[in-house]
DNA sequence: TTGCCACCTCAAGTCAACTTGAGGTCAAGC
DNA sequence: GCTTGACCTCAAGTTGACTTGAGGTGGCAA
């Protein structure tokens, strides 16, 4: 295949040209050359570009797939940050599952108002004290969070 | 319960002050009143500030969240908008579940290289193709996702 | 040769939810 | 009465990943 400049390149992926260029300034892909003011890019920034999406539908930052690269371009992931990305998202399943479960239950719960279904009261509580954490929230790698997923077991001490 | 003031309000619930402060800026929470200059909070606040979080961990917006509250105060939750943002959290959970198990894949696959394990490419052309979101960004409500999940059975025409 | 216009550069803006910092005020204790 | 210091206000800064906009340039068709 030829060598792709921006508009190709942008047509191809899906991405703007606006993002590939930034991608070029963050040194995430490499353009081998120019055709006047135009970029020129090896096909393999195709598979390049793959690769960057699925890192941050992964949840990892540009900077992190910048240093999932070798100098030579070729990918170098490290198989121990996969492995602790996959229990990162692990965990972030477990959390979700219980909110989407606990608000379920709000959804189809008879008590007169929410505040007076304790499943309501207890998802409450513990959203308060963080144990659920929220999606835009800076990662904190490996919170020590106390396992929610049962019932109202465990519910004791309402405030 | 005494009224509060904000550095009380802020070691009960464990925030901040300066947030407790541009809550109030936001309208999420109303200050009954001063000492001097420091405001004073009604104990409900409490609660309040403990429904706000739990919205925040199911991903509502402050926006949204504001809007959750009747003039007067109580929560008015639509239920409808939790069982929305209930099958909101299932779909990310079922894109959640397909990059972790696909990472783990990744993680423990003895392909020399990611690059030539099938089911790392096939994660790849699907994040590629947006099938797979990412964390931050824009919410979409309702994309209609090809169902993803299952093994690299659907794998083909590679490019 | 002349234009066009797609592409370029560089700085600044966007978004959400806060935080930070400079400078001000007031209730309370001595 | 004076000092202390916790709280106040208001504006600006932060973060990450881009987007937007103004103004410039050069390959290529006519």
């Amino acid at each position: 295949m030829k060598d792709l400049d921006t508009a190709e390149l942008a047509r191809l992926t899906g991405l703007p040209a606006s993002t590939l260029r930034y991608y070029e300034e963050r040194g995430l892909i490499v353009s081998i050359g120019r055709r006047g003011l135009k970029r020129l890019f090896d096909p393999s920034v195709v598979d390049r570009l793959s690769l960057i999406a699925l890192g941050r539908a992964a949840g990892f930052s540009l900077d992190e797939i910048g240093g999932m690269f070798a100098p030579d371009g070729e990918p170098r992931i490290d198989r121990d940050q996969l492995t602790e990305k996959a229990e990162d998202i692990d965990r972030t399943i477990g959390r979700l599952t219980a909110m989407r479960d606990g608000l379920r239950h709000a959804a189809e719960c008879r008590a007169p108002t929410h505040m007076e279904c304790p499943t309501f009261r207890r998802l409450m509580r513990v959203a308060a004290r963080g144990g659920l954490g929220h999606p835009r929230q800076r990662p904190q790698s490996r919170a020590e969070l106390p396992p929610l997923r049962g019932g109202a077991s465990t519910a004791r001490g309402d405030s």
